[in-house]
DNA sequence: CTGAAAGCGCTTACAG
DNA sequence: CTGAAAGCGCTTACAG
């Protein structure tokens, strides 16, 4: 029962070598049929697993990747590792996580990851500053492991990577509320500055100053718990008509407060949020969203990886998803 | 700047035997201060790591666990995998993830698990049957690798589980809805049996009956939208002043749902859920809803995984953690 | 306190 | 098509 069988057991009751063993597994077309049968049948009865660390070590080859995450609790985090996950499990790949938090030593980290063998590594951060990424590609580089950053916005074209075009959606969304004849339209955004949400500031000014409106970006924290003074306060001095939040769940707790506050959303006041996650469904009324194909960018990205791995040939290392806006009743929509 | 020192390497440069090197990285105290020394610095100017594949095959433990995981994308799985990771850190363990789906056979699964040389599983998972849970110890227990249940409730005393008091649990807050003066007191459910649904279900129940009143268990999916139509019929036939749902997401939609039937909550209709997620924050009026600590659930598991596969001395391989009510809007309080 | 040697369980040229 | 042998990079008794 118990699963401690070796090659060696399984070489000894075939009556064969431990290579021919080796190769039933590998190669099997290297070995004649009625050989390759009478091995199978063996490790069968024995219930014999090869110990993938052994074969690791022999073959320099784990067929294992490397997920490196920052904050686990992010709904968008979780669902890229189903996505993840799926096509890993298809290539027969396993998954190593690594947790690398704001006071991570990026450089150590990643160093200890490559001392345990990864074929691989996915970068799963949307919150990566561009000197970040330097690093992670200097380090990966030079140890010769493939890597793909999965939904992280960066500018050197020279990094693999899967994301969506979070300035045109951006765009595209505040184009949206400027269609609805707001005129004080804000952007929610976070404090601290990172990648995509720059990015999506960016195309929020684009389209505002496209449509000679004055940009008004509003810094909160990404704490639900935290913001939600900041947005009490909001309205005491401020005009407003539209307002997008960088994530879902800063769209709709800027949109209780509003209600709170009198609004009605959507006639007073459009809001629209991004990531389009179960927060904009359960919503009242139900958030406008852009849905980013979270799931199919940890799929997309896990795929390009196991090229890469692989040595395929790999047409096109910078993908970009299409993304799409959810129209939902925080918006007025024909 | 390649990290691709050996301890051979480290050896020569350092003028002493592997063994020597390798003494200095496990068994420091047992080599003379002036020769750790020396090894210690060749170690820093080489960038020496160990390859953690040759350790894990020479030593046969590979400092690596097991995290088992169904659905990634509920919100307590990712925090779970919170709190593993972060004790998982401290005591210098990584995790690998392995996905279980429902059509996957949990036996042949866990042997391809076994086979990966993990020293100790950690199955996250609240929705495993009796049965399952029943395979699952068998085949570990057959394999003598440790493992310990995070969130799983199971009657059989023997397996080692941190969990929370389900049932009394929903007893509690069945009580608190009763205090309300509420008589036709839903639980929503899941139409999928399992164990931790299943314990909420008694508790409630055993609270109804203590208070002569009529249990009524109302099932629905799990899944948003599929729910929502069938809350919008809930309210044609059936009388309601309380509810409770058995996640956040389903109070939170079954309360979308009363308040645009023209309920008024909380004062026609108290309602609470479980879990105590985001979703119960970012609802309006916020959700009541019982605390249940996943990120403490994940870290004690991992802690006490990490005795069991030390083999130190553990005093109780069954953890109930402390649950507690959080009070908010849809609740009447004082 | 240190070194020589065996061994962990595989894969992979190399011969035949 | 198959086997003998070396080797992957470590750890761990065993001697000394």
């Amino acid at each position: 029962m118990s699963n401690n069988a070796t090659i060696y057991d399984v070489a000894g009751a075939a009556g064969v070598s431990l290579a021919t063993v080796s190769r039933v597994l590998n190669n099997p077309e290297k070995v004649k049929k009625e050989t390759r049968e009478r091995v199978l049948k063996v490790i069968k009865e024995l219930g014999y697993r090869p110990n993938v660390i052994a074969r690791g070590l022999a073959s320099r080859k784990t067929t294992t990747i490397g997920a490196i995450v920052s904050d686990m609790t992010r709904s968008s985090i979780a669902e890229m590792l189903g996505g993840i996950s799926d096509i890993a499990d298809k290539y027969k790949y396993s998954i190593k996580l690594f947790t690398i938090t704001e006071d991570t030593d990026i450089e150590d980290a990643l160093q200890n990851i490559v001392a345990e063998q990864v074929d691989g590594i996915l970068y799963l951060n949307d919150e990566l500053t561009d000197e970040e990424v330097d690093v992670v590609k200097r380090v990966l580089t030079s140890n010769q492991i493939p890597f793909v950053f999965a939904n992280v916005a960066s500018p050197d074209e020279s990094v693999p990577a899967v994301s969506i075009d979070y300035r045109k959606a951006s765009y595209e969304i505040t184009k949206l509320l400027i269609d609805h004849d707001a005129k004080d339209i804000y952007m929610l955004s976070t404090r601290r500055r990172y990648s995509t949400n720059n990015l999506k500031e960016d195309g929020y000014t684009k389209a505002m100053e496209d449509a000679k409106l004055e940009p008004k970006i509003f810094r909160t924290s990404g704490d639900t718990k935290i913001n939600r003074p900041h947005f009490e306060s909001f309205f005491d001095d401020k005009n407003v008509d539209a307002a997008i939040g960088v994530r879902d769940s800063i769209a709709v707790s800027f949109m209780n407060s509003a209600i709170e506050h009198g609004k009605d959303v959507p006639n007073d006041l459009v809001i629209a949020g991004f990531q389009n996650t179960k927060y904009a469904e359960l919503a009242r009324p139900r958030l406008t969203s852009i849905d980013i194909p979270v799931y199919d960018i940890g799929a997309v990205s896990m795929r390009l990886l196991t090229k890469m791995m692989q040595k395929e040939e790999v047409e096109e290392t910078r993908i970009i998803l299409p993304h799409q806006i959810v129209y939902r009743e925080s918006t007025k929509n024909e």
